[in-house]
DNA sequence: CGATATTTGTACGTATGTATT
DNA sequence: TAATACATACGTACAAATATC
């Protein structure tokens, strides 16, 4: 069975939910625009009420609009939408709405990977440490091309969650890997061969440490490590903030 | 309209989940086992099957169940469960089956709370900083009970979070909101008069950190704070380590 | 292996309740 | 109060996947 992971089979209302979101997403319908009564959207969609309130109500639980019994349906300011929701962020990356977010989710992952990083040195099994070498052994490797060094990078910090043995961590990873992945594409574009070998040494420092069980070092050389990512990204007014 | 903040009109498939969802927890239905056909389930809770559908599509979306189309609907492993959502977190909570969690939870509490320390030292703004001097005024206040000190602590950090400006920081303190509740509860059995004075004065040497925009004092007493915390809940064997 | 029964999946139409205007 | 629009639940029909004989 040669299948592809997201082979959902896509239901009437995740369409519709999609072409209202991404119209919300993108602006087109900004926040206090009141969305068509359902009996419109239903004729405009073609399908029936209950397709219409599963739309509408998926909407509503990722905070893009607020259902107003007897009123209507409203779009939501910025701040009530539910920035953790994997679709969501997901639209955001392929519609390129997702700008006003890095910032926050370059302060997560730097959150994120510097513990995960503590966390594997101190916890980290035999297995696990097998597991980081092999991926960082393969990033060496100079026939290695750009693109197969990207997924080993995702793969590591997947290595790294693993090895925290923390399993609401892993929750997070999965909840942010959509747009972790996103913004590692972004940096993919600047990646060359000479940043290739200074990330590879770093990540084997990362593996060193948790091998001699430093968590202080593998957390600071992953700080390190996050950081030089960050420069390219930032859109923040870094280091010297308000007036 | 008085009205308390989560006033939903329960709904039916909400109670049926929820039945089911503790039987799971409180493993009365372990992994492996097999649900009830629809029908059936309609008949002992005298529901639709509209209604079971929607209870069992949650128990899905949960990672409490797996359902396989045309073969039944069967109690997933511990692994699968989504330790992230709040109405499991919330259940596992009330139900005293979030023991196997705890110590994840401590984890995943220091990070957050540290980083949001650190960025909130950062990036505070003087209405922020003035808002957390009324919460530590009001915890140096001797005739504040101990409830209310418990409130003010859980304000505080959430003030702090606020101050971070990151808005996914703010939703993942949403997210686990619940729990952190419930395990600062447990904490407050042990709270004594002493006690609060100690963590009162941590409290005011954050803020102070954060007044002084020194974002690694911040983190450092955050760090200390928290793992003072820690160490009346901890159930994980490593004792003793680095910090 | 094939035919049939079982079980879940999706969507429809409808009825009634409730909040807002 | 009446009209409007959303909220909830029911029953039904048929499709699709799986299990069983």
């Amino acid at each position: 069975m040669t299948e592809s992971p997201s082979k959902h089979k896509r239901r009437l209302h995740e369409d519709v939910f999609e072409q209202i979101a991404v119209q919300i997403l993108d602006r087109t319908l900004p926040p206090g625009t009141a969305l068509p009564k359902d009996a419109e959207l239903c004729t405009r969609f073609g399908v029936s009420r209950t397709v219409i309130r599963e739309a509408i109500q998926v909407l509503a639980a990722v905070g893009l609009v607020d259902v107003r019994h007897g009123a209507g349906t409203y779009v939501n300011e910025t701040d009530r939408w539910d920035l953790l929701d994997q679709r969501l962020l997901y639209m955001m990356g392929s519609t390129g709405t997702v700008g006003f977010l890095i910032d926050d989710l370059l302060d997560i992952r730097r959150m994120f990977e510097v513990e995960a990083a503590a966390l594997a040195a101190k916890r980290a099994t035999p297995e696990d440490i097998q597991a980081l070498e092999t991926l960082v052994s393969r990033m060496r490797d100079p026939s290695t091309t750009s693109s197969e060094y990207l997924d080993l990078n995702l793969e590591f910090h997947a290595g790294l969650v693993q090895a925290s043995h923390n399993r609401i961590l892993q929750g997070l990873r999965e909840q942010l890997r959509g747009v972790l992945a996103v913004m590692m594409n972004a940096r993919q574009s600047q990646a060359n061969a000479e940043m290739q070998i200074v990330s590879t040494a770093m990540h084997q420092m990362i593996l060193d440490s948790i091998r001699e069980r430093r968590p202080d070092r593998a957390q600071a050389v992953m700080l390190a490590h996050v950081q030089g990512a960050e420069r390219s990204l930032q859109t923040r007014s870094s280091g010297h903030h308000d007036t």
